[in-house]
Parts: structure tokens; sequence; C-alpha cells
RNA sequence: GGGCUCGUAGCUCAGUCGGUAGAGCGCACCCCUGAUAAGGGUGAGGUCACAGGUUCAAGUCCUGUCGGGCCCA
């Protein structure tokens, strides 16, 4: 410091004489937040006096009625991830803001339990420990019981891991009484929703291919398959076209030149076993094919890999004779080389052994025409379903053919088939060429030995059947329902639904699995499986009582003691005549898709808790990917089951993705646990509070770190209208409201708080919490700290302390206050109580009991709508003087440009102090705001003001009037 | 490959019906030291992903390209 400079600074030698005397700030609301352990306070509190509870007690005086909101199942298995941190923070500021807006809000949280991550997960355990040995000596039931448990035990610790973290989010919700999926009266409820599509007859059964290993006769989820390379017999096959003239036709080839041999199809396959199962040949539409020469024989290749194949074959001869697109070839007929008859399908078989379309056929191997066996692989399935073609599955579960195939194949192993297959191929001269090659296969995950696709019978739910309802199908439903019935948040949703939805095909609903709810269907002596409505619904009555447990270790008879064939029209006649009775029938082996258990979420936990009264519910709230998942099967199944979708409203949220804007990897980043040791969880949510939701959310480490940053202004904002109001008791000294002054600071602060209320009332209304966020940061930011704040201080500080106008502004500042803690407390809601309670002086003060404060009533002169831009030009004129060295603006008067008189509508001395300065003037004759250096003038030694009122008092001090007053001197 | 969607200041985001590009953070400079691990003032910063098109006028509407994301295949 230069010496000038400190002279200046130290020529007030009594600097500090009257601070004593000032009324400065004071409070207990720390400025460090600590939010490590006063959260952890607050969820204490919170507990103790029951929120959750005291908020349904309210329930019923609620004057906006009830909001219900239903909670979707994350999965029982892990920890909570960044996805679940936006997820539960996004759906507690609907419940929060809801309910400060007046709503009555139940929130039951749930959690999603069965299904294979678990099951496989604890069977990795079991294997890996060695007591799965044990476990395979036991019969079916007493196994899948045994397994079952195990799950249930993990099911049950992630629960409790994931209850605690998310109550460690301050999210409020029943977690005294969650819902469960595995818990006896969901899975009941569940078993009713799908008796009531039985009922409407959209259950079926039907073959679909799955992953099947032939070492335990099971099928595999993806999950469980592994995938090593092995070495595999690959065929180039000709199959033989049914109608030579028609094929040449089709090539423009005249007659006189066609040649005459039969032309054929050139397939390429690792699966020759597969080759007696064939029901079509896929051709790729936009492709190029050929009609080649090829050593003698006549056959159809891709264009583009004529080259490839023929090479490969060494073939001598090659002479492309035609080409055309694959359009063309469409419906060509073929005979097939290694059987005499179409093969007995389940399903229609007229457009068998014929030529059809798929998109995914390329050029990158092959041959560009695609052997299709709809009962060996999933793209094959969904061409035939799409062609109309029925599902031929001539393996059985030990991985032999069955008696429907030729009979040199019968009882044969496939794997030991494929050689025998490439040999009769040989023989009868369709094989045109044979390699042996190197490829990834999968192979099942316990025996490792090889996986085949195998089609088995599964549960399906119609998407295009007709209800017995109303003739309409659920797809139709599902369609008309998301146009009229349904609105999407963001608006875009419905495209995507719509999209989803067209495509969608109908709903496999059966897995082979241990862990879930079994379909309670049973298998007759003749091998046939029934389910009816009735029945279905008698074993739900058992299971809601006992649990699904009961299904492995009671017999038919007992989970149909309520069911009583000779009344269900339904049941197959034997069972109805009493030819066959309960007790000759086997189970099932089948569980439900787990997601027909969440997907019923609203008929086990909205509708039956409410008993009826909160279905459909007003909004379900997810990420984007449950236009597939959890919306689009809670849909299909509230649609057969009621006819109308089971909720109102669908919001979805985006995903997390890292700086860059890419796919966030499982391994990198912070873990929740070290994000709230580190930021504390108000900050969490106050950094999701602020996100756009809609779109993907990039997450960073510095991200919250800047959250942090701005969750402190919000709280040091608190802070200081706290510490200014540590002497003012609103019962005592608070003024009323409609005395206040229009022309005062006070009114527009008010004005301004109705403002910000609306603003984000309105937010909270339309779940745009970053507009909330936004308009809540710059009123702390901005109205309060930079200008209110700023402009009150003087009076606070100075004014006598009962002054009218220090109580006036004190009153505002109460209100202000209060009114700011319940605005944030749907997203701070530690801090806000926190501050809420230091307010009201009340430790027993809770403000999510509270709702939010009504207008003022207070309206502000319509000058302040000028003063304030009188302010900013004010304060450029101020920064501009800087240069001609009044560099404090304590040492400043301004004058403002007032050609019309308006700023006279407030009150000067607010104006002073909303500028920081000592004096201001007004002038009708001025253009533009300028500066008066008043450095010469005499300073207030309590409050720094040169006002013109300064002269030497009788202690000796040099005070203003006002300060002079406030000590009560002359 | 298909459906939906996103791309605006270094960062996070606004931008209504097509009409002169906005805010906060951060940064720079300054003030205050009576909100002090605080507070205040001022300022710099943009080829609105790219290329076409429609229009008197395009961040905004249309087409395509590039780069992300979700869901399918």
């Amino acid at each position: 410091m230069s010496a000038p400079e400190s002279q200046t600074k130290t020529a007030k030698p009594e600097k500090n004489r009257y601070k004593s005397t000032l009324n400065l700030p004071r409070t207990s609301f720390p400025m460090k937040a600590n939010l490590l352990q006063n959260e952890n306070q607050s969820t204490k509190r919170w507990d103790k006096m029951g929120l959750y509870q005291k908020l349904r007690d309210a329930g019923g005086s609620k004057p906006r009625g009830r909001f219900v909101f239903h909670d979707g199942p994350p999965y029982a298995n892990g920890s909570i991830h960044l996805g679940h941190l936006m997820n539960k923070c996004l759906k507690d500021f609907v419940v929060r803001s809801k309910t400060v807006m007046g709503f009555d809000v139940p929130y039951v949280p749930g959690w999603d339990c069965h299904g294979l991550p678990i099951e496989h997960k604890v069977m990795t355990g079991l294997v890996e420990s060695g007591k799965i040995k044990k476990l395979m000596d036991l019969e079916d039931d007493k196994r899948r019981v045994a397994i079952r448990r195990e799950c249930q035990k993990n099911a049950e610790k992630f629960h409790k891991l994931q209850t605690q973290q998310m109550q460690r989010l301050l999210t409020v919700a029943d977690y005294e009484n969650p819902y469960l999926t595995m818990k006896p009266e969901y899975e009941g409820a569940v078993l009713e929703v799908l008796g009531d599509l039985c009922a409407q007859g959209l259950v079926y059964r039907a073959l679909k291919p799955v992953h099947w290993s032939v070492d335990n006769e099971t099928a595999l989820a993806e999950a469980e398959l592994e995938y090593y390379d092995r070495e595999d017999l690959s065929v180039f096959v000709d199959f033989e076209c049914a109608d030579a003239a028609d094929v040449y036709g089709r090539f423009g080839i005249a007659e006189d030149e066609r040649p005459n041999t039969k032309p054929s199809l050139m397939i390429w396959t690792t699966t020759p076993w597969t080759l007696v199962a064939n029901m079509a040949v896929a051709v790729n539409e936009r492709f190029d094919y050929s009609l080649v020469r090829v050593d003698g024989n006549v056959t159809v290749l891709a264009s583009g890999l004529v080259e490839q194949v023929t090479k490969q074959a060494k073939s001598e001869e090659v002479e492309v004779l035609a080409t055309v697109k694959g359009t063309e070839l469409l419906g060509v007929r073929y005979t097939s080389p290694v059987r005499e008859d179409v093969p007995p399908a389940d399903g229609p078989v007229d457009k068998a052994w014929s030529v059809v379309a798929a998109e995914y056929v390329t050029l990158e191997d092959g041959t560009g025409l695609v052997h299709t066996a709809t009962g060996h692989g999933a793209d094959d399935y969904q061409t035939g379903l799409r062609e109309g073609i029925g599902v031929y599955c001539p393996v059985k579960g030990d991985g032999t053919y069955d008696d429907t195939v030729p009979e040199w194949l019968r009882g044969q192993n496939v794997f030991e088939a494929n050689e025998k297959v490439a040999k009769k191929l040989k023989e009868s001269g369709h094989l045109f060429h044979e390699n042996r090659f190197m490829h990834s296969y999968p192979h099942d995950w316990r025996s490792k030995g090889p996986v085949i696709f195998r089609a088995t019978e599964q549960w399906f739910v119609g998407v295009d059947r007709p209800t017995v309802r109303d003739g309409k199908d659920l797809r139709q439903l599902a369609m008309e329902q998301t146009e009229r019935d349904v609105e999407y948040i963001p608006a875009w949703g419905k495209n995507r639904m719509r999209g989803m939805l067209e495509s969608r095909p109908d709903w496999c609903i059966s897995r082979q699995r241990s862990w879930g709810l079994p379909i309670p269907s049973f298998v007759m002596e003749s091998g046939e499986s029934f389910m009816t409505e009735q029945s279905c619904r008698a074993v739900a009555r058992v299971i809601a009582e006992k649990g699904s447990d009961a299904w492995f270790t009671m017999t038919p008879e007992d989970l149909l003691v309520h069911y009583d064939a000779s009344l269900d029209s339904e049941a197959p006649q034997e069972l109805r005549d009493r030819v066959l009775t309960p007790a000759a029938l086997t189970k099932g082996n089948d569980i439900l898709d787990v997601w027909f258990e969440s997907g019923s979420s609203w008929n086990a936990v909205m509708r039956q808790r409410s008993g009826g009264e909160d279905f459909p519910v007003e909004l379900y709230l997810e990420g984007s990917d449950q236009h597939r998942g959890w919306f689009q099967l809670a849909l299909l199944t509230g649609l057969g089951s009621r006819g109308v979708a089971p909720f109102k409203a669908l919001l979805t949220h985006g995903f997390m993705v890292n700086k860059d804007g890419k796919k966030l990897s499982k391994s990198s980043g912070d873990t929740i646990e070290e994000l709230f040791k580190e930021f504390g969880a108000d900050v969490l949510r106050w950094w999701v509070s602020s996100l756009a939701y809609e779109n993907d959310v990039k997450v960073d480490h510095e991200f919250f770190k800047g959250a942090g940053e701005s969750y402190r202004k919000v709280r040091n904002t608190l802070r200081f209208m706290l510490s200014n109001l540590d002497d003012f008791d609103a019962g005592k000294d608070a003024v009323d409201l409609a005395s206040v002054s229009p022309a005062s600071v006070d009114a527009w602060a008010l004005g301004e708080l109705d403002r910000v209320t609306a603003e984000v009332c309105s937010a909270y209304d339309r779940y745009q919490f970053k507009h909330a966020h936004n308009a809540l940061y710059n009123f702390c930011n901005d109205t309060l700290s930079s200008v209110y704040l700023a402009a009150v201080k003087d009076r606070l500080y100075c004014d006598k302390v009962d002054s009218p106008r220090r109580r006036r502004t004190q009153t505002v500042l109460h209100r202000i206050t209060d009114q700011l803690c319940r605005l944030l407390s749907p997203v701070l809601c530690h801090t806000s109580d926190e501050a809420f309670r230091s307010l009201h002086g009340d430790d027993d003060a809770c403000v999510h009991l509270v709702e939010l404060l009504p207008e003022s009533g207070v309206k502000p002169a319509e000058a302040w709508e000028r003063a304030m831009v009188a302010r900013d030009a004010g304060l450029l004129a101020i920064e501009s003087a800087k240069a001609t060295g009044v560099e404090n603006p304590m040492d400043a008067g301004v004058v403002l440009a007032d050609s019309d008189g308006s700023l006279d509508g407030v009150d000067l001395p607010d104006l002073v102090d909303l500028l920081g300065v000592s004096s201001v003037t007004l002038d009708k004759d001025a253009q533009a705001a300028s500066v008066q250096d008043l450095r010469d003038r005499p300073r207030c030694e309590r409050s720094w003001k040169r006002d013109g009122t300064v002269r030497e008092r009788s202690d000796g001090g040099m005070l203003s009037d006002r300060d002079a007053e406030a000590l009560g001197l002359e």
C-alpha cells in the first residue's frame, strides 16, 4: 500500500467508534452448511415426527385435493447410481412441489425384485461356492425353492440398501410400506391382471425360438451365454427352384436362350443341421441378384458376392447370365434338398419354401440369400411372423431330432448331424461348396457346451387380437389413447410411443427361470397347457395369501382349491366333465416376464390400496427408455384389463452422459456415496433441479462443484436475511403489510416476491424445475443480494432499532425469507427447513408441513419500473466516475435524469440506498445520469454517508441527522 | 440400417408467432472490509454444428451432411 493511500484510509482515527452502536447482523444459522452431519439430523427429526404420515393425516384438508403419483420400481440389485439420483430427485420434486402448492400427494416407493440379473448372480455364487452340486440332486420344485430363497435374500438386501440411499437423498415417501414385486399381495394382484387378459382373450400359447442349452435342457437368457470360438462346418447349398420357367422369366431370359438345367437359389449356412427345418429363403429387396452359370449349374447369387463365392469354391466356369433387383425374386418357389414335403409347422405353411424379403440380409458373407428356419433363429422367427409362415422345430430338448424329419436323421444329435447333412447334399449334388471355419458361438455359461436356437412353447399377449370387451385390439386401443388421452412431457414422447406401438410384436410373457412369479398354467395328460380367467384367479387367491413359493410347494389340487372347472365355460371339456381332475394335472414350468409384474403395478399398488380411487394415476415419470419398457407394458396391461390407460400423463427424462456427451461408462465417475460425502444431498438435489432433464444430461465432478457454489449463494442470502431478523419478533414488531407504502423499496421487493412466487408455481405446475431453479437463484442473487439487501443494509444497521422504517423492512424481510423457504422446500429440503426453523425460532417447526403464502397484496408504485432503469443508468455513471477519482460510491451523489418527473413516485432515500451512494437528486433537464463528487462534504462517522446533514454532535462525533437521532444525540 | 431426439458464449441453459442473439457461472478489471472462507460494480465473449433451400427477413420453417443419446433391427 502506498503512503498517500494508507493515509486516506487511516484518516478516520476512530473508524470503529460507533460500530458497537450499530444493529449488525447476527445469527446462529451457520455460513458453512455441514450438510453431511446436518442432513442426517434433519432425517432423524422428520422420522421422529413421522413426516410422511403427518402429511397423509393432513391430506383431507388440502385445498387442491389429491394428486396421485406412481413410482416406477427400480431393480433391487446393486447400489443406486447417477441415473437413480436424477430419477429419484425429480420424483421427489414432484411430490414436494405438489404438496407445497396445496395437494395431498401420497407416494409409495417400489422395487422390482424378481428376474434374471438376481437369479444369475445368485447362481454364479452357488456355482463358485460349489453349493450348486447339492442343489442339482434335489427334485425340480425343491431345487427351485432353494434357489428362490437365495434370490429373495439378495433382493431384500438391496431393497434395504437402496431405501437407505434414497432416504439419504432426502426423498419423502412411504418407506415403511413400500411395494415389492415379490410380496404375496403384489403377486396376487399381478395374477389378477393376467386373469383379466385371459378373460379378454388376449393370452395364447405358441412356439418361439429361444437360446437352448442341450446339456441342461433349458432355455437360456442372453446373460447366461458365453461366447467362445468354435470350429464349424459351413455349406453353400443349392435349393432347386420349383418352376424353372418362372425364374428364367423373372430374369428376362428369352425362352430359346434358357439353359435346360433347373436354376437354383444358393444359400450359405453355418448350421447345416437346421436345413431340414428350412421354411423360406430371404433376400434384401434393394440388392442386385445375378443368375449365374457355374460349372454347368445355374444358380442365383447376390451380384456383389458372385466373385467371392465362386473363388472360394475354385469354380472354373463362371458366367453371369442376367441380373435383377431382389424385389423381383419375391415369391419364387423352391424345393428342399433334404426333405420331400413342406414341414408340419405350427402355423400357416402356404408361403413356405418361397423367397421372402428381409432387411437384415447383408453382403458381408454368404450368398445374399439367407436360409430361414423359423424355429431356429430370432431373425428367422420374425420373418416368419411377418410373412405368415409357421414355426417348425423338429429338435427335442435333448438336442436330437424328432420323428417329423426324414428317417435318416431321426434321433440324431443335431451337432453330429452336420456332417451327415453335408454328405447327403454332396451325394444329391446340392452341395456347391463346404469349408470349416472358426467363429464366435454362444455356449451355456454353466455346462460350457454349445447352445442352439430352438422353438419352444411360450405364452404371449396378442396385441392384434380383439378384446372381448369391445372388439378393439390392444394396439388399436394403445394408439387411440396415446393420441387422445395421455399427456406426454415433453410432447415428442407421443411420437416415440406411437412409433414403438406400431412396430411392437406380440408380447412374450413367459420365461423359463426360477426367480419370478409362476404363470399359473397346468399341463393336462394330453400334454396340452391350460389356463383360463377363472383358473388364474383361483391360483391368484392362493398366491396372494401364501406367496409364489406356494406354486412350488403345493399340489395342483391345492393350488386350484378355489376352482371349479364345471363352472368354467372356458375350461377344457375333460376337466369340465370331471374326466380329468386337478389331481391329474401337472404344474407349468414358466414364470412371468418381470415386465408383466412391474407393468401391473397400477393394479397392485394404486388401484388396490385405494379401493379403485387412485386409478388412473396422474403421472408416471421415468427415463425415455421406458417408452418401450414400463410405460408401454403398463399401458398394455391397463388397456387389456380395464380398457383405459393407467396414467394420465407421462414424463420422461434423458440419460446421463459424460462431459463430452458420450455414454457414461459403468466404472467411471463418482459413486453416490462419494457424492453424498463430498457435496451433501441438498447440493445434489440443487444440481438435479438445474438440469434440462428432457435431454441427455452431462455429468462431471466439476458440475457438482458449480452446484455447490450456487447453493452457497442461496444459503448466504438466507443467512443474511436471518441475521438481520435476529432482533425481530414477528408477533410484536411486524407492521401491517397493508401499510407498506407503494413508494418504498419494500413494496418493490414484495412485488418481486409475488412475481417470483407466481413464476415458480407455474414452473412447478409444468414440472419445469429448471425454470424454478433459475427463477429462485436469480431472485436470491439479483433481486435480493445485489439490489434489495444491499439497499436496506443502511437502515437495518443504522436506523434506530425500532424505527418504523426498519421494522417495515424487517417485516418484509421476514415475509420474503418465509416464502423463500417454502418455495425452495421441494428442492433444498434440508436447508429450507433449517432456515425455516431458524426464522421462526422454533425447532419443532417444519417447512414441509406448510403451504406457500398467498400474494402479499401490496402493489408497488408503477414508478419502480422506471426507477430500476434509472438505477442502472446511475450505476454506469458511478462506474465511469471512478476514472475521475470518485472510487467509493459513498463519496458520490448521483443526479438522475427525470424528464417527466415520474421518479417522484418512489421514495428518494430508497433510491439513494439502491445506488449505494450518499445522495440522489432528480433533474428534469438532465439528459443522462451524472455523478457529483462529494468528497469535500463531511462524512458521517457512523453510516459513512455524506448526505449533507453531517455535523459535529454533542459527543464530539461527526454524525448525520439520522445517526444522531438513532443515538439520541442533539 | 430404422424410429424418436439433441447440437446457441469457455461451461450450464433461455430464446414465444420467422423480425437488431439473452441470463447465470467462470474469467478480467475495480470497489467495499459493518454479509468477510462474504458483499457490490463494470467489462470482454457468439459464423446459433455444417451445407443447401423457402422468405423482404431464418437460431427459429424445409432438405441433406456431420457428431451425440435412447429404443429397435
